[in-house]
Parts: C-alpha cells; sequence; structure tokens
DNA sequence: TTAGGGTTAG
C-alpha cells in the first residue's frame, strides 16, 4: 500500500497536462502535503515552466502553499520571467524579500537578471547587478553571464565588455555571450574581433557568428561562415534558413532548406517556421501545402509556433479558409498569437464582422487580449470601415485591459477615422494624440485623403512628411496621384519635377506568380523575352477582349506618375500585376485560383482590369498588394474598391 | 527538484 506523498511523487514524474497537475494538487491539497517543500516546488516547477498557457495557474496555486521554500520562489520567478509580463518576476521578488526572511541565491539572481534583460529595463538591472554584489553572487559565473547579457539587451555594450572583463577565467559561454553582446548592439567589428581573439570555440561559437550577422542583416559573412563550418547542427540550418527569410532573401531560403533535407538531417520545428516565413513572403500558396503535408506527417503539427506560422502562411498566400481550418486544428494548443493571427487574417481579407466575432469569442473561452491583438482587432474594423466598433474597441483597451495605446494603435485609429472620410476628425486626433506622430501616421493620413480626395489636408500633410522622412517616394507618388485624380496636372508636374530634382526614384513594382510551384517575377519595364513574353502576348489579347467584352476604358490618371510622356500609350499593359495575371492565365488550369503577390499598392487601372477579367474569363484572382488583399470575383472585388 | 551562450510565431 503506497501512502499519499509517493503517490504524488510518482504521478508528478508523468505529468505533462494541467488536467493532471489539477488532479496532483487535489490529491496534494487534501493530504495537507502542500506544505511539503519537494511536492509543492515540483507543481510550482511543472506549471510556471513546462506545462505551456499554465502560469496563471502556477500563481494561483503558489498562493495556497503554506511556506514556500527558495526553490518554489526560484522556478515561480523563471516562469514570471519567461512570460509576456516578465517585470511581474521582479514583483515576486520584491515580495519573498519583504515577507520572508530567505536569503536569495545564484538561482535566483540568473532568473531575476534574465527578466531585466526580457523587458529591457536598465534600471532594474543595475539595481539587480548592485543587489547580486551585495550577496556575493556577482562574481558567480552563471550569475556574471547573465549580467553580460542583461546589459546587452538593455543596449549599454560598455557595461557589458566591463562585466565580461571583469571575469578571471571565461568560459567558452561567456565568450558566447560577449561576441552576441556585441552583434546584438549593432558593434559587428566588435563581436569579428572578439571571436578572432577566443582561445576556445565549439560550434555554438560558431552558431552565434551566424545568427550575429543574419540578425545584423550582413547575409554575406554569415554565408561564408556557415561554407567554412566543418560540422554543422540543427540550430546552424535554421539559423540560415530564418536568416534569410528574415532578410527577405526568399529563394536563398528555399534552397538552403532543400539543402539541408539533401544533407540527411531533418528540419525541425524552427527550420520549418523559417520556411513557411519565406512562403507566406513569397506568397507560395502550393508550396506551402507541400510544408504543411509534411509538418502533419512528421508530427510537427503540436509545436503551437509551427501552427501560428502555418495559419499566417495561408493567410498571406490569400486563403483564409485554409487559415482557418489551421486555427481550427490547433484546437488544444492554441494560445494568444494564434487568436490574434486570425483575427489579422481576417483584417487583411476585409471580414471585419468575422473578426470581431472572433475576438469576443476569445474573451468568452477566457483568453485574454494583449496590445498586438488590439492592433489587428483595429484594424480589421479600419479596413471594414466599422468606424463605431473600432472607437469602441479602442476604449476597451483602455478601460477594461488597462492597455497603454502605442504607436501602432494611434495608426489605427487615424485609418479608422480616415478611411470613414472623417479626415478632419482624423487629423484633430494626429494633433492631439499624447506620442510625438511618426512619418507613418502622416502616411497614413495621407493615404485617407487620397481615398477621399482631399487636396487641400493632403498638401498639409505632405509637409509634415518632408520634414520627418523628404526622400520617401511613395510619398511624393502619392501627391502626384492625389493632384492627377483632381485634374491638377500643373501640380502633377511639379511634384515630378522636384523628384528629378532631389534625384527621388519610384520603387520599381514587382509581381509574383506561382505556377507549378515555381515563382515567377515580373517587374515593370524588363526586357521582352522568356515568360515576360509569353506574358505580354497573353495580355494583349486579354486587354482587347476585356475592351470589346466588357467596356474597358483606361484610367490615365494611375498610369501618369510612374513613367515617361511616350510611354503612356502602353502603360495601361506595363504593370507588373497585369503581366502577372495573363501569364497565370496562359499557363494555369482553368478553375485554378489565380494568386498574386505585388510589393505596391494596386493602382485603380489595374484594379478594374483584374474585376474586369475575373468577369469576362471566369477566373478568381486574389491579389496582395503592400497593404491587404483583393479578391476578384465575377466582376468584383472583396475590398468594395475601399482600399 | 531550478541556471548562463546560438535558431521559433501575431
Amino acid at each position: 500500500m503506497i501512502n499519499a506523498e509517493q503517490r504524488c511523487i510518482s504521478l508528478l514524474k508523468d505529468c505533462k497536462t494541467l488536467n493532471n497537475l489539477k488532479k496532483i494538487q487535489a490529491i496534494a491539497t487534501k493530504t495537507n502535503l502542500l506544505s511539503e517543500p519537494f511536492i509543492s516546488g515540483k507543481l510550482i516547477l511543472l506549471s510556471a515552466t513546462s506545462i505551456s498557457d499554465a502560469l496563471q495557474y502556477a500563481c494561483n496555486l503558489f498562493l495556497e502553499i503554506p511556506s514556500p521554500d527558495i526553490f518554489t520562489y526560484n522556478t515561480l520567478i523563471r516562469g514570471i520571467s519567461e512570460s509576456n509580463l516578465p517585470q511581474q518576476s521582479l514583483l515576486t521578488y520584491i515580495e519573498m524579500r519583504r515577507k520572508t526572511i530567505l536569503q536569495p541565491d545564484s538561482f535566483s539572481f540568473a532568473f531575476i537578471l534574465k527578466a531585466a534583460a526580457n523587458y529591457k529595463s536598465l534600471n532594474g538591472g543595475i539595481q539587480l547587478h548592485c543587489q547580486s554584489l551585495v550577496h556575493g553572487f556577482d562574481t558567480h559565473l552563471f550569475v556574471r553571464t547573465t549580467i553580460v547579457s542583461m546589459y546587452a539587451e538593455c543596449g549599454c555594450i560598455n557595461s557589458a565588455r566591463k562585466a565580461f572583463e571583469e571575469l578571471s577565467q571565461p568560459n567558452v559561454v561567456a565568450w558566447n555571450a560577449i561576441v552576441t553582446a556585441c552583434f546584438r548592439c549593432g558593434d559587428v567589428k566588435g563581436g569579428e574581433v572578439l571571436f578572432g581573439k577566443m582561445p576556445f570555440k565549439n560550434l555554438t561559437s560558431w552558431n552565434v557568428m551566424l545568427a550575429g550577422y543574419m540578425k545584423a542583416g550582413e547575409v554575406e559573412p554569415a554565408k561564408r561562415i556557415f561554407a567554412e563550418m566543418s560540422a554543422k547542427d540543427e540550430v546552424s540550418w535554421s539559423t540560415m534558413i530564418v536568416g534569410f527569410s528574415h532578410n527577405g532573401r526568399l529563394d536563398e531560403a528555399f534552397e538552403c532548406f532543400r539543402e539541408l533535407n539533401l544533407s540527411g538531417m531533418r528540419p525541425n520545428g524552427v527550420s520549418l517556421t523559417g520556411v513557411l516565413s519565406a512562403c507566406a513572403q513569397a506568397g507560395a500558396f502550393e508550396f506551402g501545402k507541400v510544408i504543411h503535408g509534411y509538418i502533419e506527417k512528421a508530427g510537427f503539427g503540436t509545436i503551437v509556433s509551427v501552427g501560428n506560422t502555418l495559419l499566417d502562411t495561408y493567410s498571406r498566400c490569400g486563403s483564409v479558409q485554409m487559415a482557418h481550418l489551421v486555427f481550427d486544428w490547433m484546437i488544444k494548443i492554441k494560445n494568444i498569437v494564434s487568436w490574434t493571427s486570425m483575427m489579422a487574417s481576417f483584417a487583411m481579407h476585409g471580414l471585419g464582422k468575422e473578426a470581431v466575432q472572433l475576438f469576443h469569442d476569445m474573451e468568452s473561452s477566457g483568453v485574454v487580449p494583449d496590445g498586438i491583438t488590439f492592433v489587428s482587432i483595429l484594424y480589421a474594423c479600419s479596413h471594414a470601415g466599422m468606424l463605431k466598433e473600432g472607437i469602441g474597441f479602442f476604449h476597451k483597451m483602455q478601460v477594461t485591459y488597462a492597455i497603454e495605446p502605442s504607436i501602432e494603435h494611434y495608426g489605427c485609429m487615424v485609418d479608422l477615422y480616415g478611411r470613414a472620410g472623417l479626415l478632419r476628425k482624423a487629423f484633430e486626433f494626429v494633433l492631439e494624440m499624447p506620442i510625438e506622430p511618426n512619418d507613418i501616421i502622416w502616411r497614413t493620413l495621407l493615404g485617407a485623403c487620397s481615398i477621399h480626395g482631399d487636396v487641400t489636408l493632403a498638401e498639409q500633410v505632405k509637409e509634415r512628411l518632408s520634414e520627418l522622412d523628404p526622400t520617401n517616394s511613395s510619398d511624393h507618388v502619392l501627391l502626384s496621384n492625389i493632384y492627377a485624380i483632381a485634374g491638377k496636372w500643373r501640380e502633377v508636374v511639379s511634384v515630378r519635377r522636384s523628384m528629378i530634382d532631389q534625384n527621388i526614384k519610384k520603387c520599381p513594382g514587382w509581381s509574383m506568380i506561382e505556377v507549378d510551384k515555381v515563382m515567377y517575377s515580373f517587374v515593370v519595364g524588363a526586357g521582352l523575352n522568356g515568360v515576360t513574353k509569353e506574358a505580354q502576348e497573353k495580355l494583349v489579347e486579354i486587354m482587347s477582349r476585356i475592351r470589346i467584352e466588357g467596356g474597358y476604358i483606361p484610367e490615365v490618371g494611375s498610369v501618369l506618375h510612374d513613367i515617361e510622356e511616350e510611354e503612356k500609350e502602353n502603360a495601361v499593359s506595363l504593370h507588373s500585376e497585369k503581366l502577372a495575371v495573363a501569364f497565370g492565365i496562359s499557363r494555369l488550369c482553368p478553375g485554378s485560383v489565380i494568386r498574386i503577390v505585388k510589393n505596391l499598392r494596386v493602382c485603380r487601372d489595374c484594379h478594374v482590369v483584374m474585376k474586369l477579367i475575373s468577369k469576362v474569363y471566369n477566373w478568381k484572382i486574389v491579389l496582395r498588394d503592400r497593404n491587404r488583399f483583393h479578391s476578384f470575383h465575377l466582376g468584383q472585388c472583396s475590398c468594395q474598391d475601399f482600399w
């Protein structure tokens, strides 16, 4: 016959879910075992660090433990330091010092300094550094290494270097920490010098260099080091794939993923998120589906970050339906990121009502929204013209959830008022907001002026933008478009002339389309050969047919801004998204969906053409532009001509 | 029974 304590210990060994944990807690409470430090400590360890989304449970459980020991405090502090509110762990530490006679140990300082690093609090970090000195732990190797990282996270490379130099015998981990610190603070050269001086290097040191270079946007040196490495592990490969993807080097991300598979090593969750993120950026829907198949077959579907990236990939590839299927499949593992991504997906596709419903479902399920959730829901409201609901959410975030609005939230509100046509209200809102408006805020307002054709306000807004970001080509182009639509041709010429005088070049437009899992890109003004020639020939036929059968008349205003006068006649057929759609009609099987990704906002003329093609040819076209999705079907667009 | 350096999603 085993007693309750033995039973608890045995159950704790296999405890992997919150439900298991609750059963053990019930036994422990009933049999007074919560006063046993080993049992209560283990329960806190599991709930605070091993079982996902059980931190709140851990905090509640902690309150029931009669006199927690230092181990129990440490594990709770660790759990909180890894959460999205790391500053709360400092409060736990302060409470421990105030309410108990427990003395902090090296573990306490390692965890709490990590928390300060996570929320980038230099003041807090300095105070904890002093505390560790008072208690005699500041020279402890583990604590000191965390101090080096903490200063680097807070941007103080000099303090990080000093903390490292005071170590008489740094080991390889401390060396890796100081090299990482240099890269984190933007000192690439310093990182290279220290790497050269390292007396010993293991594989992790090389991976530090790969990650450092990739985060600094230095892709070529990372590639050089990767090629030189005699041994590579999962992290080396993942770092490269994620690095290529973050730096927009999508072809190289795909190629590296292919090489990883050929190397005999298997992709892990991180490399899968990296390649999926490349799919999302490129709009590679079919290739994304292949990766999805692999994820299911190889059992990666239970990793929440992988599921969330897959959801986001489908969404950015234009399939809100597939994104929603993934969301539903994630039933047991979904977290705040999943809810927020799904809301963002509805938002991007103009499905405001669905996003609002999802927000309420999330609240009912007990998940607490954070600042990013509110960015998504406000974005959804503005893109669906839901003014009243948007204002309601802006108040709710502050009153119900005590979230201080950030510049992104203010940006959403400007967009919300602006798109709804309340331009003066939007302008006043910008002038009254408690944060200094940045170029993005003013650009949002300029976009609203463009939608509603308010030339006077546009001129005032452009003046502010010229102070903040004078060489931004898209601002000039937008102002020129606003003048063109208002028929102010003299002003159009003046904007164009000032662009030439200041040597401001328009960002070249490109569009991509996937055919048979291969991505094809089309660029304005590229030579007429290969696929471009094929697309161009098809486009001539398409334009003629939509003119005859759809009554198409070119919108000259849209094309004036970016081409020379003598090219105007051909301009209509030159925009990259038209070439991409023509190529799609030429190559894809009838009945499939044409999915196009464009780097700039779609122009009015292309928007009209897409609608007519969807009607005359009876194709469904999903076009992702810089801001949102347009889904064309039977002559209509999901944005309802509101973008 | 808890730690420090390298890759992970909105």
